[in-house]
DNA sequence: TGTCAAATGTCAGTGGCTGTCATTAATCTC
DNA sequence: GAGATTAATGACAGCCACTGACATTTGACA
């Protein structure tokens, strides 16, 4: 009785149950900690049976990863729709700074997006989603460097450069993300002027003298006082 | 009765239970599989009980970890040792290369080479194994960014560029060992070379243009032919 | 040799995860 | 709209990693 064909009843059904074993797993997840939930818990709450969570879930671990999926599918997408006369680097650098802007709206369809960074944080502190975290994104980076060498017209198995340059890409949003999760107080603004300052570093990095000059330093940023989130 | 003090009975018939079970844990991993190899089936070719395995171990994991934790050490080691007149990426560099030419002879005291590389290989086929290897590599990684932060003098909690520099050498590592893991034939020498040719290649990755010219790639050092391994 | 402590074994239990099969509920067909 | 079809779910049984508690063995040492 609508324009549109919508999902049948079953379909409806479907999504409801996922998205009420998510949002139960990262609450309970976020507030006793991931370890300490066990998947009888998170089924109780939406009062299904265990089973029906591993029919939607490959396990906790995926249902802790689901929203952050998004973001990495996004990004990877993102990469690919940057025009080939950018260089390899600013494509990387563009994507991230583009894809943050729109990321919001697209998690909050599915969580509230505070639920999910408070789930980012605990990823930053749980060692076994530490490790899957790390595990998800070099797949990311894999799939990214291929694109970049399609663009460039290289083959990812013999030439090095584009593998190289998603890692050390990878390395500085690495970097930021644990700068990130470890204080309580860095706004949306914030962190993407950090980023653009950090990937700038690189260069430096590699070629000037550190020891006394505090080039890319974080005190200048901070100092400049709170900006909103 | 011996010159030196050499461990008690007690002391000897743990070491060698120790040694026993990694052993047969690597040796069944890299035939059977990680996932497809039971605490269990490892305890019954030792012949202790399988409580006795995680007395030693403290899952499955860290006995697949074992040695491998051996070269993270001593690659810390390394970078501690580096005099301090080298550049943090110079020093890093210098630690991989010069550590490499003993970690043969330390990994062996333990179990063959030739086992822990068939495991360094079946880490990066096994999810949950290269899970695990990126997040203790990340775990290397933050204290030596703290070791080049105490020797440039800086803050590794306000000045980004330790982490920075630790992270794009790390992911080079990375791209060596994705590289390594995949082919067949791929020596230490000619390992070392491409290590150092894809350190050398950061640089340029960031600058330069890429596209046409195939500055960093492959062939040049595999077409050298076959080196010992 | 007897005492102490460390190493090991035994056993019971928890939690993640899977296969199987019966049951329920949405969709399709006539 | 009643019945056939098919998908989602529930209910179990079972495997495996891992842990705590307690009993047993075995070097160490006086």
């Amino acid at each position: 009785m609508n324009t549109v064909t919508r999902p049948g009843l079953r379909e409806r059904k479907k999504q409801r149950t996922r998205d009420a074993l998510l949002q139960a797993a990262l609450e309970l997840f976020t507030t006793q900690g991931y370890e300490h939930t066990t998947v009888d818990e998170i089924t109780e709450a939406v009062d299904v049976s265990q089973r029906t969570f591993f029919r939607y879930f490959a396990g906790k671990e995926d249902a802790a990863f689901a929203v952050q999926d998004i973001a990495h599918t996004r990004f990877a997408a993102a990469v690919r729709e940057r025009p080939v006369d950018e260089t390899p680097l600013e494509a990387l650098r563009n994507a991230v700074l583009k894809d943050w802007d729109t990321i919001a709206e697209a998690v909050e369809q599915v969580v509230p997006i505070e639920l999910y960074l408070r789930m980012c944080r605990l990823t930053e502190s749980t060692p076994a989603l530490l490790a899957a975290h790390l595990r998800r994104s070099d797949e990311v980076g894999e799939e990214v460097a291929r694109v970049i060498a399609e663009r460039e017209g290289l083959d990812v198995d013999t030439d090095p450069r584009p593998r190289v340059a998603v890692a050390v890409f990878a390395g500085v949003i690495r970097v930021m993300e644990r700068r990130w999760g470890l204080s309580e107080d860095l706004g949306a603004t914030e962190t993407r002027a950090l980023t653009v300052r950090y990937l700038d570093a690189v260069g430096p990095v590699l070629t000037e003298k550190w020891h006394a000059d505090r080039g890319a330093a974080d005190t200048p940023v901070n100092a400049r006082g709170p900006q909103n989130t």
